[in-house]
DNA sequence: TTACTTTTTTACCATAGGTTAAATTTTTCC
DNA sequence: GGAAAAATTTAACCTATGGTAAAAAAGTAA
């Protein structure tokens, strides 16, 4: 749903990881995995380097609600936890074997000292995740469920073969029920 | 609705203005005008120094859709256009006597050369604000009109001063009818 | 295959919010 | 103040979506 190369090339990273002796981690989890949980603090960017990941929440009634759809070369965190040190209240769960590289708040400061113009990528990065969240919440005040849902079909089809329809619906805003009659619909 | 001042403070930015002679304009606007339109690119990054604004665009019927409210020391600006250099359609409105100081692209790189804290700054502002639009798309999915409208009410008693019943409507996502029947069934 | 679990669909009724139109209240301006 | 315009409320009716429950389909494992 969201790609990062254009702000953070993988490549690069691995290299200035070596070259400033950054001390970045990998982690691999399992299809399934929940690899955060909501009241763990979220001290990293997660950067997916395959893998297929979704974030969710809990409503008040303990129903999962999806916030996000990530995959390849997306960079992800618990913007609450990591930014501004707030209880985490999401959950990051594998879709399929995912590998990832973990990137602290240090790390990311001292790779920042050493390449100047990453601050800039990182700023752009983040005025970009802004506007996409902007547009979903347009989407949500000029457009029909069936209109979203007619669009995420067309921008992002492998979504679903990865998720589930109840995770795709709770994504649009709608009750899995709501999605499957808008489906028989056409 | 946000405030940039934990992440750029005016008076600083004053004395950096005439320090590194950046060639700050500024910006006064009356109750009603209207001074960004769709189609214009947004150039600046625009600091409310005193006043109130509001952003919105126009649905395929042409119906005003507020996107959001902004006070004082909020920086605005149509990310669409300023980022990304794609056609403008976000309207910013004064909806009072509102006084501006703009800042360019250019001259944020220069105040960030020259005061390199500023970027981290920047980056953590716009991680806020995706935070922020994170939380209005949570609330949009896990609480009815009612409860929005009640939390707007409480969060933001001035707002209900300051702008029309109809234009708090469609930023809340429902008609002013709607809103009108919320407020009778208190 | 069969049995079991999970996911998806279907159906029925309930309800929040939309649509249209008109009435009422408030604001603006002469 | 009074006329006109604008904003807000009210009402009747309509529609999309929610809630509940059950059936059907798909996936999983022995």
């Amino acid at each position: 749903m969201f790609s990062s190369k254009p702000y953070l090339d993988i490549n690069k990273l691995v290299k200035w990881n070596l070259e400033f002796d950054l001390g970045l981690t990998n982690k691999s989890v399992k299809k399934g995995d929940v690899f955060l949980k909501e009241g763990q603090p979220c001290k990293h960017l997660y950067y997916i380097l395959k893998g297929f990941v979704r974030i969710y929440y809990l409503d008040l009634e303990g129903n999962q609600i999806t916030h996000w759809f990530c995959a390849d070369d997306a960079i992800i965190t618990s913007p609450f936890s990591y930014v501004k040190g707030e209880r985490n209240i999401l959950y990051f769960e594998a879709m399929e074997d995912t590998e990832l590289v973990l990137i602290s708040a240090s790390q990311l400061n001292t790779l920042i000292q050493h390449v100047p113009e990453l601050g800039e990528g990182m700023r752009q990065m983040n005025a970009e995740f802004a506007m996409i969240l902007s547009r979903r919440i347009m989407s949500i005040h000029t457009q029909t469920a069936e209109e979203r849902y007619l669009n995420l079909m067309e921008q992002h089809p492998l979504l679903f073969q990865k998720a589930k329809l109840s995770q795709i619906a709770s994504f649009l805003g709608i009750t899995q029920q709501s999605l499957s009659r808008i489906r028989k619909n056409l």
